[in-house]
DNA sequence: GCAAAACAATTGTGCTGACATTAAGACTTT
DNA sequence: AAAGTCTTAATGTCAGCACAATTGTTTTGC
């Protein structure tokens, strides 16, 4: 069963070779090239196919198993699982997921500041007592209804940033454009209802549902770049996640 | 420097040399002899002090990196993250979680049948019309105080169950010893409020926040085996998880 | 005819070697 | 003294090989 996956590799790319095989194959996994439960060629004759060794055919496997995209099985083979199971959480900003989804957000600016930071938040970012930090709050809508209302704090060794900036584009970008480069981030969901602060904002009855966010993100260089507290319209929102058995 | 961590190698053990190097050093970080932010010997150096070849050091510390636990650097080296992040989820159920952290939970079966499956059923699970799966809702307790109320749809050509069993232990542990291998779940959480069901049941206010979590998992050959659709008290359970930059 | 044993296919683990790329520090030059 | 340049050290990528472990199939033996 030789099924030829059109895809090519371009070995004067600069972006690695595993790299190019593991778009290749989600490509013709989301194109339907590839149908769920197929079963992939075995790594060698794939390799072959491609005119790769295969540890790097594997190399590329192993991310789509761990992405869940593939099944593997010794003595067996190799198989696409089912397509409706999705791509797992990934280190996104609510601003990118919804570009990417086609929504435009628009972002509003409720306060801004340049202050001092108080103990929970010193302990929470690992700064020294007396560091300075950003604080600000937004109230984030798509298509006119508002979704997430958002407090964050962020280090301001690391970024300039003013009121005009957060209203038009994501904090993720901002940072990342002043040279961050993202790592990792801790984040806990929890629900609550909505008090009348909120619900007056999120233009929501109070007492309904809130989906509640934490999240700390940390940088390459080991440090914690933005801590936030966002609460978002349990209607409208649900974080979807895909865990893979190690 | 030679930060000697004193991990030693069993190359008789049928465990793989690279994972037993991951368990050394996720157990030296945890342990406190690798402190947050020191940096690790370099992969080569690393390799030798263990007698290991460097792709095996490499892999290991792949792990580690994608774990969240670690952080490399071209040209630079490898730092251990801060403490304080912690590891991402795995899948697991809440059963394992809740008597890993000490606890004891009760589980108390409200409903338990043996059906034919309805349409939107058959569609979560991908099985043909007709097909019949065990339908039940369970309450868990921890400490006699009400923490979960859960409903779930099992196809029932996996495992045998019955009411007796789903008091005494875990849904997963039930299937796990049926020989179901988890291979990865979707799920989704969100958030409502509690009707006056819930309430009841998780004796809390009506109307007060719930967490509401929907998972599906699909077992090493590809078949959806379970589906369920829990609730928790907002006010005892949230989701923790860490986001790895790909 | 049926069960046990041998075999083939496939992924899993591990080694050696080579070169590319990046980042930081040391050095030289202006 | 400051700027640019070279060197060095570390991780990143890729090739090729060998053997182990597991699973499914085929053959063999009773």
């Amino acid at each position: 069963m030789a099924n030829n996956l059109g895809l090519s590799i371009d070995r004067s790319s600069p972006v690695p070779l595993y790299h190019q095989v593991v778009q290749g194959i989600e490509a013709a996994i989301y194109s339907g090239v590839l149908e769920p439960g197929s079963r992939l060629d075995n790594e060698i004759d794939l390799a072959a196919q491609l005119n790769l060794s295969r540890p790097t055919m594997r190399k590329a496997m192993d991310e789509l198993v761990r992405s869940g995209l593939l099944v593997r099985k010794r003595g067996v083979g190799t198989q696409v699982v089912s397509s409706q199971v999705r791509r797992p959480l990934e280190l996104s900003s609510l601003y990118d997921d919804l570009t990417n989804n086609g929504k435009k957000p628009t972002t509003e600016v409720l306060s801004f500041s340049h202050l001092e930071a108080d103990d929970p938040t010193l302990a929470t970012l690992q700064l020294p007592a007396g560091s300075k930090v950003y604080h600000f709050t937004r109230l984030r809508k798509v298509g006119g209804k508002p979704l997430a209302l958002m407090e964050n704090w962020v280090r301001d060794d690391i970024a300039e940033m003013d009121e005009a900036m957060l209203g038009a584009e994501g904090l993720y970008s901002i940072l990342r454009r002043g040279g961050v480069n993202f790592r990792l981030a801790t984040q806990r969901i929890g629900a609550m209802t909505a008090n009348d602060y909120q619900a007056s904002m999120l233009d929501t009855p109070a007492g309904s549902a809130l989906v509640t966010m934490e999240r700390t993100a940390v940088d390459d260089t080991g440090r914690r770049v933005e801590t936030g507290h966002h609460v978002y319209r349990a209607d409208s929102y649900s974080v979807e996640m895909t865990l893979v058995q190690r």
